[in-house]
DNA sequence: ATGGGTGCAAAGTGTTTGCAAGTAT
DNA sequence: ATACTTGCAAACACTTTGCACCCAT
């Protein structure tokens, strides 16, 4: 079996995504830590970013263009803004029944599903008003 | 305003979305194209593509690894295997009075919501199986 | 004829990987 | 000492773009 480390870049990327409260992409993480760490490569925060999610640490968010990664840990939908991209979450309870629901549809064995709504923010839609004049 | 034109090409690409059940990323579009016009361009299917997706005429799903198109044009749920990544539909009302939600609760224009369910299809059961044993 | 569309290749993004050196256990 | 982890750069996968030519309208 695979024995994991505790290092001291997986501690600072840990830390780097808890201390933010929006949904930094892979690159922000990299480009927040490199003020601390000027040695800090890419690669190892995309490891690390991927080890925390998979070990549940930290939780994933796809989006379009580029992942986001979250400090909650309990399930929630997101908000996407197509305008400027921003990510934030939505205070929505996460179904729970839906994954029953679609278990016994289909044979599939179900983890769970993710909900992205996608709208114009209201500074892009200020934006969107402006610019058509 | 911006005229648009019928060309060959993009009927090939309409034609080849439709004409799968699946959710076919654009390169299997564009292998599948080549089969019938080897001219075509891999550029000239993700352009075509897009447009028909902007333009409402195919839906444009996006799931981790590389995004799918649907010749379906209702808004639905869909079901992605992360073992294999097949994609597929599920019989799930579009839950449209969540729009609405969100629309009420942010201030947010919304236009839709994405949902993918993720677990593990039937075969990769089987072979999760036998391969941990 | 005009300007949208195509094909090609090159450039972009975002992310992963091979490898030698470093380090937590 | 072992083998997981790092940093670097190169490789990757997917998608977009610049440009000259082409063709639908």
């Amino acid at each position: 079996m695979k024995q994991h480390r505790n290092t001291k870049q997986r501690q600072l990327v840990l830390e780097a995504v808890r201390s933010r409260k929006d949904h930094p992409t892979a690159d922000q993480i990299y480009q927040d830590l490199k003020m601390i760490d000027d040695k800090i490569s890419r690669a190892t925060v995309y490891r690390n970013l991927n080890y925390l999610a998979e070990a549940g640490e930290i939780l994933h968010v796809k989006v379009p263009s580029a992942d986001r990664y979250d400090w909650r840990l309990d399930f929630h939908y997101h908000l996407f803004c197509t305008g400027c991209e921003a990510v934030s979450d939505l205070p929505l309870v996460y179904n729970q029944k839906l994954d029953q629901e679609v278990t016994e549809k289909t044979s599939y064995v179900i983890e769970r599903h993710r909900t992205v709504f996608e709208g114009i923010c209201p500074a892009c839609q200020a934006r969107k008003k402006k610019g058509s004049v």
